[in-house]
DNA sequence: GTTTTTGCAAATGATTTGCATGGAT
DNA sequence: ATCCATGCAAATCATTTGCAAAAAC
């Protein structure tokens, strides 16, 4: 969460107030995933997020992983985001970026650029959908790839 | 596949042309995936098209369908996208165009409207990319679930 | 006739569920 | 004390694989 001055929530926090004013418990165990996501660097599989998880807190299970990355994509506190092949990544920034995806091994990179999708969500609307979000994936060879193949 | 004066030529022909410049076999089952594909209004889950594909040819299998639902897919014919939930559907429109999700119902819809996507392409190219095509997924809710929520 | 494809059945891999126990309020 | 969340094991779902039989070339 970023506040006008540029401050930054870290996400424990933010998830701690949502809990507590739905009446759910604030447990260790999703403060713990909610700090390993604070700490990524780019996007992390769910079985990886467990992992990290896993080494701060021995016996966590992974259903109580995904449930908490569920619960966080819930409250917009981190991103869900399907790749190309439909594997699941989950992404700590909430900010407005991009995508590239390789069609080879099937990376998936950031990318922070502007878009201009204003027909298109004009064009939603007149459909009778209401848009939330514009999310823009860029598919073709990462510089890997492209060397190696 | 589109020609210059507006003719199309059915995707079973395209097909049957790439594969035998392939060496590939020209099987029925291969040509009763393409004519479905090709009849299809929207998108198509594999065992919806399975289902369809049964109907002119009791008998075939799933693992056919999927492997030749592939096959187009690599062959620029029909286009793989894999939604919000990470489910994977087919589409028979190779023209760009792009989509919109419902996050209620899951619903997936075409939309054609143009989108500027030069800067992120050439921030792309600049990290190394090699950018094959944008895909735009529009987030939000459909008519039918704002109506009803 | 040779090689590719098929259909079957079984394997896989990711995600979800049911339920008794443990923990947060 | 109450109710929610956890961990476990098992279920589920879509997709993939191995292999012998059948079909295309």
């Amino acid at each position: 969460m970023r506040y006008p001055w540029g401050m930054t929530v870290p996400i424990e926090d933010a998830l701690a107030a949502a809990l507590r004013e739905r009446g759910q418990r604030v447990t260790p165990q999703r403060l713990a995933v909610a700090r390993v996501m604070e700490g990524l660097a780019g996007h992390a599989t769910a079985e990886s997020v467990f992992r990290d998880v896993e080494r701060q807190m021995p016996g966590v299970s992974l259903p109580t992983v995904y449930a908490t990355l569920e619960l966080l994509d819930g409250l917009g506190l981190i991103r869900r985001v399907a790749t190309e092949r439909g594997a699941v990544v989950y992404d700590a920034r909430t900010s407005d970026h991009h995508h590239l995806a390789c069609r080879r091994c099937g990376a998936m990179v950031d990318v922070e650029a502007p878009v201009e999708v204003g027909a298109l969500l004009a064009a939603a609307r007149l459909s009778g959908f209401t848009p939330d979000r514009a999310d823009v994936v860029i598919r073709g060879l990462c510089g890997a790839c492209a060397a190696a193949g």
